[in-house]
DNA sequence: ATTATTAAATACCAATCGGTAAACAAATAC
DNA sequence: GTATTTGTTTACCGATTGGTATTTAATAAT
């Protein structure tokens, strides 16, 4: 009696953390799951499902490419990460948390200058980056997406919307610094920045490479320090 | 005899002009066709077409969503235009020299920023223009298009290639003339500009306004006149 | 009026789409 | 060993894809 508690209470336990994301080999030693255990990895095949939607966008992955990367049934794909429309807003979160991280990450430099030489510099390097697909699966999704699929379609438009945002606050922040001249509007440079960006994912999508990418970003970055920074930067 | 001699004649020569797109209606005056006459406007469903692909990309057009906008059967589509590759080549070369024609043409304007200038500020208005589809339609094309249809992929690589390739010599011409300083890169110049363009699409697409994209052009072409020129522009 | 000619419309083709129900397989609990 | 739980596999669903063969309709020539 007491050993069937303790077993359940292991096993609602284990529900728990593997919610919240723990490490589930040192809870499975304790308490073993029950029915057939599973036979795929499923953050491995989150990887694959994502490199096949940043390559064809949400509507041009098929489902078959998908089960063939993943290497993974049609049914036991919808048992794992319920649909299809589910599977890409987890392979979209983990490319936005992945390879895409620099983005966000390019905000916390010192100077305005520095956050959009490392952003376009890092976007040239992982944008054609032949390891992986290449181009933007944000921009590849945000074109290659009917109306029918709406909520995908927002989905990325917010995501777009919300970086921009952030890079407008932070050039705000860069012109109260006195980083940037007065005159340096900061929603305007913002759209302008992640227009670049956008551009060069196209390009990589059309197979420009990562010098090509890299000598865009850099000119790119060059003229906006020139024209917009108030003390010389490198 | 004669008569029918004469008849075939026409009938010939009708179809010769028919072909190299000469004037039907003083034509058909002369020699009328035989069979039961067409009930719709080859142009005027070209243009319509156009408009899907110019939305949905080449893929993303489906054949019933191009009937219903032609106004045309299936049948009657294909009979007319061959296949629905054929009929994207015709939209592409409608769109071209077109609605994206200002692209080209700002080549000839004097100076490298006028060319900067025109072209964005024109890509501004046409990409965020309400009374068409949103966007450009080559590069919509250019990313929502898997690799199963290689031929639309490699048509529409090819006409930015073309494009950025006589912006990188009208650049190379103008460091020449001492428009652009001498250490401006041409090639650079041109796929930043390409890439600032493609950039634009992408936010037209995603609901930019002609206001927001212009401001972004003329940022940008400031950028480029006051880092690359010799002499003070306006 | 009949025939020839041309185009439009209907019906159909195999293949694929995203998605699911039912049968089968592998593990633990008892 | 038997029952139970869970995951995988197979087969299938209706809808849609691009494309076509066949039938029907509308005109000119005879």
């Amino acid at each position: 009696m007491a050993h069937k508690v303790v077993n359940i209470f292991f096993t609602e336990w284990y529900n728990i953390l593997k919610i919240t994301q723990m490490n589930e080999m040192t809870i499975e030693t304790l308490a073993k799951k029950r029915g057939r255990p599973v036979a795929f990895d499923y953050e491995t095949a989150l990887e694959k499902a994502m490199h096949v939607f940043w390559q064809h966008g949400y509507e041009g992955a098929s489902m078959s490419t998908l089960m063939s990367a993943m290497n993974m049934n049609k049914a036991s794909i919808y048992a794992a990460y319920g649909s299809k429309e589910a599977l890409f807003k987890k392979a979209l979160e983990r490319y936005v948390q992945g390879p895409a991280s620099f983005l966000a990450a390019s905000l916390a430099q010192p100077t305005a200058v520095a956050v959009v030489q490392l952003m376009l510099s890092q976007a040239a390097q992982m944008l054609a980056d032949q390891s992986h697909p290449v181009g933007c699966l944000v921009t590849q999704g945000a074109l290659a997406c009917s109306a029918e699929s709406a909520e995908i379609k927002t989905l990325l438009g917010g995501y777009r919307q919300t970086l921009e945002r952030q890079l407008a606050q932070r050039f705000a922040r860069a012109v109260s610094e006195q980083d940037l001249v007065a005159t340096a509007d900061p929603v305007i440079l913002a759209k302008l920045v992640m227009t670049v960006h956008q551009g060069m994912a196209v390009q990589a999508a059309s197979g420009a490479t990562q010098a090509e990418l890299f000598n865009v970003a850099t000119m790119a970055t060059q003229c906006i320090a020139q024209v917009y920074t108030l003390k010389a930067s490198a």
